[in-house]
DNA sequence: AAAAAAAGTTGAACAAGTTCAACTATAAAA
DNA sequence: TTTTATAGTTGAACTTGTTCAACTTTTTTT
């Protein structure tokens, strides 16, 4: 499917929005190719981007002082993508962005965003329902997290993101998991 | 101070809005009472308002089929309030909101947010602007959660929320830390 | 003021998850 | 294709957090 496609039908089922429009917010992203464990972001950097992925995958993640790598999230196609904190204030990331594979993005810039949401105010509201969604994964998430067993994190893992799960090592899972991954092995291997 | 002075307030740190601004937006909140242990929100009801908080203190809490309380967040004065899934589409919540001390907060309903929204534009941009912060606080505290002991939680709960945790019993800053009541209790004996 | 309910403490046994180290298997690079 | 790097496995000892039950303390209700 053409990138900007994917794009407009992912914008769609957000809000309702006339083909002109989808046009017009279309005509401010840009293309970018990302190879294989290249970073779109680095730690310490400022987010100039906001990225939506047209082809591959991503993870987004920190590391802490004792080199730990927590694991945000996953974006693969048809996901959104971006350190929303240093996006919004220019302030330094504290979050590492790197393509699992090679891969595609659609990407606005910050002056951009400004600029598009000017000129059609519209876009406020698209952006502040698509911010509502996330808000209400992270919470599901924090839920899950608090009330599920690690074994019981990774089987909802794999069956809500089986695309996304066949693309990643256990080490990446078990960074998103929040568990080591030589547990994660144990785990699978008592899987009935 | 005023309860609509606090609105007022909070929401100037996140926008830059004129004072003719604020008082269209403040019209449209009504105040609400609310005693000790009553609910504004009850698991499977729906959500009809969002809420910002003027006094006291509330938990915002869901329970798992084993009867496991847990706590997403703690809302006391200057904070918002809601379910934003179910208030977003209108579906049965998850979610319980219980008032833990004599409490007022302001309201505006659904139907209101929406006529707001058309008559005042910027309030999609203002409401986007606090969604776009509480996902950062919702990352930060997941990464937490990943990379640090239940010990280090607590104190970082306590020190950065003083107020709020001296309002609470143990178990509610259990719950709320994703441990026992009886293992906090431990910790505290052990804190140097 | 007494009774009842809820919150907090403690210990002992247990379960979940970590650490470290040695090893095997797989994938990437030369 | 060989080398090198990285990912995955396993066991043993360990740490963190849970469970349950009995008990004490505090708060709420009557």
């Amino acid at each position: 499917m053409m990138p900007y496609q994917l794009l407009k039908d992912n914008l769609k089922r957000n809000l309702d929005l006339s083909s002109k429009e989808l046009e017009q917010i279309c005509s401010y992203f840009t293309t970018k190719e990302i190879k294989k464990k290249e970073f779109l972001l680095t730690q310490g950097s400022i987010c100039k981007f906001e990225g939506f992925v047209v082809q591959g995958c991503f993870r987004v993640f920190s590391l802490d002082k004792n080199g730990n790598d927590n694991t945000l999230y996953f974006a693969a196609k048809d996901w959104w993508l971006m350190d929303i904190d240093s996006f919004m204030n220019q302030s330094p990331s504290e979050l590492n962005i790197q393509a699992l594979e090679d891969s595609k993005v659609l990407l606005i810039s910050r002056e951009d965003k400004q600029a598009l949401c000017s000129s059609l105010p519209i876009v406020e509201k698209l952006f502040k329902i698509m911010f509502q969604k996330a808000i209400v994964s992270w919470q599901r998430r924090l839920i899950r997290n608090h009330s599920l067993t690690a074994k019981e994190r990774y089987l909802y893992f794999i069956n809500t993101y089986p695309n996304i799960s066949l693309k990643l090592t256990d080490k990446q899972i078990a960074g998103y998991l929040g568990i080591r991954h030589e547990f994660l092995s144990k785990i699978k291997k008592n899987k009935k």
